[in-house]
DNA sequence: TACAGTAGAGAACGAGCGTTCTCCACAGCA
DNA sequence: TGCTGTGGAGAACGCTCGTTCTCTACTGTA
């Protein structure tokens, strides 16, 4: 016997997974049903359909994704290399062969221009891993453009290291980063 | 009267422009078939099935953006300029409202992992946009991860200008750029 | 034992997809 | 005028999807 709570986090934990792996449309409610041992029944019960289950999906990825970073942020003693330390999740993370790269960039692809999930899109890049490094390079003084270079140099990183499937982006990226802060000291 | 040719050219560039706007699986050989004004047994004269034609357009897109980013290559006076101008082509797109990011990271993320079409979005990062900042990078004699750097904002600024639907990504990434290729002069 | 209520399994439904097939209008030619 | 072949319009087919519905088994209670 489980709980709804313990089902809907046995729901949540496969759908995060499946949609990451293959991308929400390409997932069926079924194949979904199936890996989370819930009723189909049980399932709408939980959510109100698919959309409202993807967008729960991406508001719960933002909070891993963050909490993830920070325990590689955390484990860093200067400001700088707690800065770098993303790009070294980025490349332990890619060393699982299941990376697919940034999981909003990557609904945002496969949606249409005008859709109700744009929107959960856009504020993971406001907050998030962005926001993280925008505080972490404002601490150190250094100037706005320094943080959006970086964010940036951490998106391509993201897409590039899913595709290559190696670290070797993740890497490129580390050093860029690491050039930009040595020289604006 | 149409020749094939020609109707293979209108169907190529009614799927660029839709594939790109709603993403492949969004678009349906139906309304293909309506906005290139060809007939659904012509339309399966000319290509084998939809997975040939998303080939094919992604061939395609690879020269059309080569060239475009080139025109504004060109333009340029020195070397440093003209990899610079890669974001000012990049700029200028995001003001046409249907700027949707990097057509082949998209085709990407609609894809299962493992799938013919991947091959095509891998073959792309190594030539393409990519070659052409390798090599005008190496023609200015600086080392390689200058322009690993560069094409990683590139990418990140691609995907950011389209979520964000502005051209700051881009001119931020040129920034980023400008600082790197200068205290690497 | 009888009964009410719940939950699960999966059938059913309507829609949309990629693809194929049918039908018909019309051209070229004897 | 007949015949043959070509091409277009769109109906049809088989499949999958998201969602709903039905039926059955079972639990707790008197």
């Amino acid at each position: 016997m489980t709980t709804d709570t313990e089902a809907r986090e046995r729901v949540l934990e496969a759908a995060d997974r499946l949609f990451y792996a293959k991308s929400a449309h390409a997932v069926g409610m079924d194949e979904l049903r199936t890996e989370a041992g819930v009723s189909l029944k049980k399932l709408y019960q939980l959510f109100a359909g698919k959309e409202a289950l993807v967008e729960e999906v991406l508001r719960r990825r933002e909070e891993a994704i963050t909490a993830a970073t920070m325990k590689y942020v955390l484990r860093a003693s200067t400001p700088e290399d707690q800065i770098l330390a993303v790009f070294d999740w980025m490349a332990d993370s890619s060393g699982t062969t299941d990376f697919r790269g940034c999981a909003f960039i990557n609904s945002y692809a496969e949606l249409g221009p005008s859709s109700e999930r744009v929107t959960a899109v856009v504020r993971h890049q406001k907050t998030g891993v962005r926001g993280a490094i925008a505080a972490m390079v404002a601490a150190t003084g250094r100037p706005e453009w320094v943080a959006d270079s970086i964010f940036l140099l951490f998106e391509g990183a993201m897409t590039n290291t899913a595709i290559t499937v190696s670290s070797e982006p993740a890497r490129q990226a580390q050093t860029a980063a690491r050039f930009l802060l040595e020289k604006t000291a």
